[in-house]
DNA sequence: ATCTTTTTGGTCAGAATAGATCAAATTTAA
DNA sequence: TTAAATTTGATCTATTCTGACCAAAAAGAT
């Protein structure tokens, strides 16, 4: 597990604790896992993004700081945002985190039989450029069906 | 016995250990071994694949890793056996066909769901020769789920 | 009020790490 | 002998981490 999974680990508990808001400093929280700042742009974008369920506000200057909140839409409100999030292809890590946010509407075992059929294993035999845009489709039928 | 089978044989002895989940460095295990690290993509492909029971799942860069798990078959024998019938490549005619004789394992909703998922829409974007393989490798990935 | 300095955070490119793929060469089995 | 299975290495792709340089906001000076 590298600094980025730690950092993100940290958020997350954190988040949880303070009920989905949360407001740091890029510099304290660098400095208190000994990364370098731009660590946290990294961690904030890859594993912090709206498609991830949060938003990140930000400011500079004195006082400056990162505020992270999760969101939390209705249940139908919750599928078409997902399937608008879509759009005509998106890479595996992208649907994982898209379908791991659904998981208040959905059961555990639908999540992992989702994530299953657009799974880059699931997908071997189409080629990348074209295995985003299957991605893509199967995931919009599929939730179609759920709505 | 080639050292792809060592290598088969050692993995086995380890997941009986571990309960049926294993974490492994592709480079240390090959390192280990002595072979170069795509013996270990050749091992996985050709003896932990879906159709032998197992999920293999990846991660590169940093801290990278390969993980397999193997599934749970229990009285589910019907599921295997589809599984097993599907091969490389499927016609959405036989695909719905298969899927449709699990409807005394599976809920309606589940069908339905994963006859959208491997429909010709859903796979619109692969053409023709390549949608049946891109067929073929999601219900598998759907169905090892499940079991 | 305006200008300057200081304090933060943002961006981007490159290096480092680690797995994936493909095809040629070799070995094994029918 | 021929076809299938195995082995290998060259090359590709993905993920993470870092540092140099940029931009905005606040605080202080004039």
């Amino acid at each position: 597990m590298g600094i980025a999974d730690i950092i993100a680990h940290f958020l997350d508990q954190t988040l949880k604790q303070t009920d989905g808001v949360l407001e740091v400093s890029r510099g304290d929280l660098a400095q208190q896992f000994g990364c370098v700042p731009s660590q946290i742009n990294y961690v904030l974008t890859t594993r912090f993004s709206p498609e991830h369920g949060y938003i990140v506000e930000t400011k500079r200057g004195g006082g400056g700081y990162i505020r992270i909140t999760r969101v939390q839409l209705g249940q139908n409100a919750l599928i078409m945002h997902t399937i608008n999030a879509i759009g005509d292809s998106i890479d595996a890590r992208s649907a994982t985190a898209l379908i791991q946010n659904l998981r208040s509407v959905l059961s555990d075992e639908f999540i992992r039989v989702i994530v299953a059929a657009v799974s880059d294993s699931a997908l071997r035999a189409a080629v990348p450029p074209l295995r985003d845009e299957v991605r893509a489709g199967v995931i919009k039928q599929i939730l179609l069906q759920i709505i």
